[in-house]
DNA sequence: GTTGTTATGTTCTAGCCAAGAGCAAAAAGG
DNA sequence: CCTTTTTGCTCTTGGCTAGAACATAACAAC
């Protein structure tokens, strides 16, 4: 599913059949034998073995025992060498954020979880900042990179745009940088915590082997992702996916984007508050959104006709981002989640309606998030692998274990 | 730009390099010296060499001297072998369609326009079936498949929807072969005319090297598609690039797509008819467009009323998926490419409105077309050659020209 | 016009890689 | 305890690209 070699020389031929190896170790959960793989990757015997060896000798993969009852001889599971690497997540929100550790395979370990005051970039980045120095002195060499999923539009190292917290064009890698999170240099990789929810649901939620897939996060306002291929979809700069600030629903007034008449004016936790006459607390909504849907349920009015009007306007959205991409399957985490679970009528009828004729007989189904509020740190545990199960990254790596043994050649020119 | 091969052994990484060389004098419109392609691919020259000898022994390309003034050996240029493959190109519009011709390197040589009355599918492809069938004779084993541009929403061999003609999922490519157009089965791809433009755009022409672009394709509503790394996105049953079909300008009504509300209504063709107060007659709008366009420019009121109407129309929509997709340029085909030469002003204004404050800095730009209406033609014709530069392609290539000699073994499963 | 310079094509060898065959190993089944 | 089954390991073989050495064909300078 993820990226892409093509190797060219037979050097380049090896480093491509060994990153084969080590996604299917990575996208598989590290659950698949040795003979699996062989199998699901077209290798011979014999290749595996080496490949295999390789990947041992470089503490990228260690083999445990199967608890298997077939006949034959018995083949192992490659899995996370204890040794290995580990990309560090963070779920960074308006009001908290929160870190994690994943290593191959995609298991998210230790966690830890902490409030924050609205207040300056650099006073909250810099407590994010100590929390990650921790965690990269306790793993060494380990750290493969940071991956920091953000509540915000993202265009390369910079986050442009957090309304609620009064946020504007912010270089959080810089200041990360600045604060000295790891003695070496460190990838430090950041993007929209919608796009990284649907990059998790891709590699390990209902968008698994799905071509074409789109997946809607909605929080606060409504963001997302095309997936293609297991991979999203992310723009000339970054700052694909804002879904949520094209006028599907012929909503008035301005939107904080600076846009008119935009489709998150009409979902969304806000959008809940706004409709039962609530006042909008930057940042403070998303147990509000939850009461209100409670209160929906449990046969409220003003709430119902809420959760009705947004679900609406979440469905008629949908058909036309379906109408215009053609998806697969549509999945749906956060608020839109809930509304397709508690008014799956209404949502279904006007995404039924918004559809153009020769859709509706086939049209892609809804489908709720696999991963639930776990998505978002598992995506961006995914975009640290993503990064360094590429040839670049494999040859960082190996050069770290064993800087004599050039078995990834970096580089290189012909006599010309 | 077009597909990857990613090659696990040593003999598909000939096959890989045999593409990749392949594909850069296809794509350098065959212009480049066999140094250059050297040079570009990274290639040793004892490499070159033996893989240029290779293609030239398939029949697929040829070299032909330079006229270069420069000092040392002179190189020479692949080009097209006169014995090698060619695509048949087909623009099918409602009231017409024109076949070409292509060779490897992308040059139409040979066209052949004729009108067709509105009629059922069989008769009016029937005729297109016997030029076909014509051309085929002609070029014997030549023909490396055919492309066929629609003016309505293609699922894989079907033809779901022309309005105007009243055609309803056709099976295009079924009653092609039930004509017998070729003596051995022909690859014939098909696809929507606008997602076409777009390729071609991607290959030939503005949005050539662009990672992310936008084309849209304004006839007589609006079409268009993703571009990706040269690819166009095609959606999960290639019914992708639908985004006339959103509502993104608030329009009231429904579309004779279905749905309600569409892009599509407030631009193109008809939507210049209709505004002008003129009766919309099923594929015959086209003259009528640059018509009242004329008449606009000359200064008649009720003209220029429609065309600023629909340029705004057009900015605003352009905008919204500038604010969802993040392309790095946009490209206008058709009426879009008239409207923004004519009604610049307009079309400017509705687009920067539109976008979200943290885009209007640097917007994506909006270009005409490079191709103009030649731009169907030629997209029809790179489809044709996307699918021949594959491993399957060449294979089934070299297959024909020398039986006996494998160089591309098609597949094989390891020992088990 | 002869010689030098420069850029490119060709040929040949070395090194690397994966396929595959044969053998070894490790389990279950009988 | 022996057979069957499945997998891992080792070694050979064929194929591929890199790169060096050489050949070639132009221009440039004298």
């Amino acid at each position: 599913m993820p990226g892409e070699t093509g190797a060219t020389t037979s050097g380049q031929l090896r480093v491509h059949n060994l990153l084969r190896v080590l996604r299917a170790v990575h996208d598989g959960g590290a659950m698949r034998t040795r003979a699996q793989l062989t199998h699901d990757l077209d290798l011979a015997r014999g290749t595996a073995t080496v490949l295999v060896a390789d990947l041992i000798g470089s503490r990228l993969v260690r083999e445990e025992p199967t608890v298997q009852r077939t006949r034959g001889r018995p083949t192992r599971v490659p899995g996370p060498h204890p040794d290995g690497p580990v990309a560090l997540a963070v779920d960074f929100r308006e009001d908290s954020w929160t870190v994690a550790m994943a290593e191959l395979g995609g298991r998210l370990t230790t966690r830890e979880t902490r409030p924050h005051r609205p207040g300056p970039p650099e006073a909250v980045l810099g407590e994010l900042a100590d929390a990650l120095r921790a965690h990269v002195r306790a793993l060494g060499q380990r750290v493969a990179g940071v991956g920091i999923a953000m509540p915000g539009p993202v265009r390369g190292d910079r986050l442009l745009d957090v309304p609620h917290l009064g946020w504007r064009d912010v270089e959080v890698t810089a200041l990360l940088a600045a604060s000295r999170i790891a003695a070496a240099p460190l990838p430090v990789l950041l993007d929209n915590d919608a796009t990284l929810a649907g990059l998790a649901e891709a590699r390990r939620g209902a968008l698994r082997g799905v071509a074409v897939g789109l997946h809607l996060h909605v929080d606060f306002d409504v963001g997302g992702t095309l997936i293609l291929d297991g991979r999203p979809l992310r723009g000339a700069h970054g700052t694909g996916g804002e879904f949520g600030h094209m006028p599907l629903t012929g909503a008035s007034g301005v939107c904080a984007c600076g846009a008119t008449g935009c489709w998150s004016l009409g979902v969304g936790a806000n959008a809940l508050v706004r409709l039962t006459g609530g006042e909008v607390t930057p940042g403070q909504g998303r147990e509000e959104a939850q009461r209100i849907i409670a209160e929906a349920m449990a046969g409220d009015d003003r709430a119902a006709a809420a959760l009705t009007s947004t679900a609406r306007a979440l469905g008629q959205g949908v058909s036309a981002l379906v109408n215009a991409h053609d998806p697969q399957v549509v999945t749906l985490s956060g608020v839109g989640a809930d509304l397709r679970t508690h008014a799956e009528e209404a949502v279904r009828e006007a995404y039924l309606h918004g559809l153009m004729m020769f859709r509706r007989d086939r049209p892609p189904e809804l489908v709720s998030s696999a991963l639930g509020s776990e998505g978002i740190l598992v995506g961006a545990s995914e975009m640290v692998f993503d990064a360094f199960l590429t040839p670049r990254g494999l040859h960082a790596w190996q050069q770290a274990v064993s800087p004599l043994a050039g078995s990834v050649a970096e580089h290189r020119r012909p006599t010309g």
